[in-house]
DNA sequence: TTATATACAAACATGATTGTATGTAAACAA
DNA sequence: TTGTTTACATACAATCATGTTTGTATATAA
């Protein structure tokens, strides 16, 4: 065999890489072995398990290549002080998660393998609350947000900016969760945009 | 050995059914073994593969005792007609349904094993397409009742109630998602009928 | 130019699970 | 009362996936 080089050797592992997120996909984590990924990625078992020690390392991997980026976006909606409309960041900061997901199609499957292929148990438990935590954050900020809008006069005087928050983020939870099963109908996908205009439409004045 | 009376075998199979659940929810679907359920039942494995051929279908047996009454609430809201706050309605379906959650441990666990221990993957592939469907019939019949909430100017008249069925079950999905995750901070669990009321309230006139 | 480390492939050893086959004692039917 | 079926426990066979070890050709450093 041919030994590559240190550029070879990245490519190798990346295309590992992009292999477990497919085999992932259709397998569901649990069931995909490691023979699997290493036959989708067009190398051995050794491959594999030279870049990865195992099949958790390889899922953290993958995770990590997206996963990052997506939630920050938040702080760019909260930052904006001087808008004179604070809730058309957070129309811009939705928007904006949802455009990622539909220019990426990387993304689109780690998600999609987040969701609803894989089990969070044991290590990745941790990971649950990981995510909770952040929606924490992410909920503060969008009262930061509501409160200026609110100091706008732009809402509800008896909507208080913690419920308008709240309600918001459950709202994206929910679109995000159907976003990523509707495959089939693809009603949710097609309109995604639409319903996050009139999400915050509905909660003005 | 003491053969059983075949009210005892009915025992012994829930037995099974309660130990897969408990197994389930720690250990994740995809790595619990049938000796791990048997040892939780205290059967062995002979027992569990007398009342169910595979683990699949152990999993169908856990999931059919709680998951058909949830849904169909709805009807309930749908069918009073005669009531003159719809709104109330609405409120009252998914109240119910938190409430179901609330007071029984086993549907609790069940939904959290569905939601984040268990890959939807092959034969399992299909369940998420049914739940996309059901999805699709509550956001009628909200529609509809957010129509008669519309008739009796209830609602801010430049909000359809197209948009209100979904933007409320959207918001529902991501309270159900977060009221599932959320076993460590209790902040969804101890105030989700508070925010359900909230929604609603945001959405009168 | 040579020694060494790299990037794998191939072979090996070892559990871990699964499904099935067999054994058995007691319930139940006749 | 006896034959048969039930409700399991136990033993068995086969597969499968994992992690490790070994082998090897080549890139790279010295």
């Amino acid at each position: 065999m041919v030994r590559k080089t240190k550029e070879d050797a990245e490519v190798t592992r990346l295309r590992i890489i992009d292999a477990a997120r497919e085999v992932f996909l259709v397998r569901g984590v649990s069931r995909t072995t490691i023979e699997q990924i290493a036959t989708q990625a067009n190398v051995t078992r050794g491959a594999v398990y030279w870049h990865f020690n195992n099949k958790t390392e390889l899922f953290e991997a993958m995770r990590e290549q997206v996963f990052l980026p997506l939630i920050d976006l938040i702080d760019d909606a909260v930052l904006n002080e001087s808008t004179d409309d604070p809730l058309n960041s957070i129309e811009q900061y939705f928007c904006g998660i949802i455009q990622t997901l539909e220019q990426s199609i990387t993304t689109q499957q780690t998600y999609e393998i987040m969701m609803t292929k894989c089990e969070y148990v044991e290590e990745l438990a941790e990971v649950l609350q990981q995510i909770l935590s952040t929606c924490q954050n992410i909920v503060r900020k969008l009262e930061t947000i509501y409160a200026r809008a609110a100091a706008k006069d732009l809402i509800n005087r008896n909507h208080h900016p913690a419920q308008l928050a709240l309600d918001t983020h459950l709202f994206f939870v929910g679109l995000l969760n159907m976003w990523i099963k509707d495959t089939e109908c693809k009603y949710i996908r097609d309109n995604a945009i639409a319903i996050i205009r009139d999400h915050v439409q509905m909660k003005r004045k």
